[in-house]
DNA sequence: AATAGCGCTATCTTTTTGGATACTACAATA
DNA sequence: TATTGTAGTATCCAAAAAGATAGCGCTATT
């Protein structure tokens, strides 16, 4: 046996926290891996959240790769954020976070 | 069929990720799902966390249940921390982090 | 013509987070 | 006895995150 080695890299951890991280992110992915949505359905969808701090949020996850923003302009104007593949990537980790949360929230979140 | 209902439930999403988000959490367990260690010693681990921080931090993990602080006084003083039953259960979704962020580092981190 | 909805932006303020730095009490070691 | 190591605390400060609120240009509807 003999492991002296890091059983888990923690940069990796940091890094993918970060990415899906913070109040809202994470969120919005899983929202998102539902189905593509659009501004204010989003909006809507996480109840609480600013318009301010969706753009901004949306627009990190964009730069990241892990979003994508289509404007459809027929005539009317409407936006469309979807995933990309590395977004939709994340889907089994998402849904594995969902599963955690549902087995252990009662007794660890109160 | 009519199913109005979100398809992926984003309240756990987002307490999941407030559990083990931040730029520590998720590290600190990480860590401490190799073997149990000290203070000195996760420091130590993490590189640039400072003593301030890894104290908050390894407080709000311990009111949460997921990690356990132990002093083991034989003479010399010692504390041990290690992951409690829901710490624990936690380590195959940290592994999965750490496997996303392996294969998808490099596109999306830059 | 007025209203409502869409997809934002702008400004300001508060809250949260976490780093810097110094310091402490205690014990073991040299 | 001086130094080193352990396990933290105490203060202060800067940066980042996020809320509150208002408004804007455009389109579709009534």
């Amino acid at each position: 046996m003999m492991n002296k080695q890091k059983h888990i890299p923690n940069r990796d951890v940091q890094d993918v926290i970060e990415l899906i991280g913070g109040r809202w992110r994470g969120a919005i992915l899983a929202s998102l891996c539902d189905k593509e949505k659009r501004f204010n359905e989003l909006k809507r969808d996480l109840g609480t959240i600013t318009p301010r701090t969706l753009t901004k949020e949306l627009k990190y996850l964009e730069i990241n790769k892990l979003v994508i923003r289509e404007v459809d302009a027929e005539g009317s104007i409407s936006v469309v954020y979807s995933l990309t593949k590395h977004g939709m990537s994340l889907e089994p980790l998402i849904g594995q976070i969902v599963v955690w949360g549902q087995k252990h929230r009662k007794e660890v979140l109160g």
